[in-house]
DNA sequence: CGCGGGTTTGATGATGCTCAAGCCCGGTGG
DNA sequence: CCACCGGGCTTGAGCATCATCAAACCCGCG
């Protein structure tokens, strides 16, 4: 499916558009592809634009002064990826973002942005999606701020079981906030409860205790 | 000053807007005083408003399974408090709002939001407002998953000054996500950096190690 | 077949939580 | 006016979780 039908589907999904709405909007995103590993954006680059993804799946992570990475959020398809801070303020990113597979996005800049918000379907489903983006933002922190790794690494595959499976280990780790060999240790755990027979709930020395 | 006063301000601070549209923006917010202690919202209401905080603070916080407490932000003068999930799906709210001052609020309801929108220097400004807070919990997770207990009250009192003193440390220790005993000590340790004359600065057993 | 990145496993230690007292201080009632 | 709360803050001791360091392992690839 070529990258401007998938978002047009997304677009529909959501909100009656006209078809005349649709092909304007459509023609403010530029497609883009990468292949997996190829840099979208490096901190310190003015990016200014939102990317739209029609395949494949992204990272967007910082680098601290101690030189550890963090990622701060994966994007597959059908999701969105911008910088906010660069947006707002025009100064350069903080932040990198990665192709982990070949990708198709659609970029939209800062004036395309403008533009689309006088179409008022798009307009309302776009603070529709951001306000969705805030509450699962808050869900991280309170997650982050509160859950063991082991309940953060649950919740993770609750969430988003379509992309554990393809991104490597040690990114989920950091995605987490926990090292790699936490991870290893965690799914280890997770795979062979013993126990009896399935369910492989109910742990053995299960504390029932938060932080 | 008047709760509509502090508004006013608040959007001349930020953009053009005429005589006319700050009449028309004022129409349609609702003044609302909260003595403190008083809640906003419970978790299980459906509250469809946001708030600007003309004057006093208040905090948002989650209860998990277990009975802890969650804070998910704290607001002072000039901030917006809402509660996103429940906005945009109209379901019950997760999370409890309540004043810890005597406060003095506007309230913004759905349909006035959509109105307020109309106004299009209003609609940038509150773009804008979201993208900046977006970016801000993205260095909150970002300092949740990777900095230490102190590290991230060290961010806090930078970042947030004036809040520090008007909330109970428990609170705060809370929002930190640390327990109120760490909190104490951490700042005990830094209130005593015994070490030469002044600034308190450069800890001795400074490890300048991430986690 | 050997290399190299990613994952696993083990041992050790630091950070920060829990539980349990004690303390400080402002408010209330005798 | 003062004794007595009670909530919040502090202090201490012990312990769980998770990071770090180090080594082995696995496996796709040149």
């Amino acid at each position: 499916m070529a990258a401007f039908d998938v978002l047009r589907a997304f677009l529909q999904a959501r909100g009656a558009l006209t078809e005349d709405e649709l092909a304007f909007i459509e023609t403010l995103f530029v497609p883009r592809t990468l292949r997996g590993g190829d840099f979208l954006q490096r901190a310190g680059d003015v990016s200014n634009y939102v990317a739209f993804i029609a395949k494949g799946i992204l990272r967007s992570y910082s680098i601290d002064d101690k030189g550890n990475e963090h990622i701060v959020q994966f994007a597959a398809e059908t999701y969105w990826l911008g910088d906010s801070a660069s947006l707002t303020t025009g100064a350069p990113s903080q932040f990198f973002i990665q192709a982990l597979e070949d990708s198709d996005l659609l970029l939209l800049d800062r004036p395309g942005h403008e533009k689309s918000m006088r179409v008022p379907a798009y307009a309302d489903g776009f603070r529709m999606g951001v306000l969705r983006h805030t509450a699962a933002k808050d869900r991280r922190i309170v997650a982050a701020l509160s859950a063991s790794a082991e309940e953060r690494y649950l919740e993770f595959l609750q969430t988003y079981p379509s992309i554990v499976t393809r991104v490597p280990q040690f990114m989920l780790a950091s995605y987490l906030g926990i090292s790699p060999e936490t991870l290893s240790r965690i799914r280890k755990s997770l795979s062979r409860p013993k126990r009896g027979r399935g369910r492989g709930g109910s742990l053995p020395g299960d504390k029932n205790q938060s932080r």
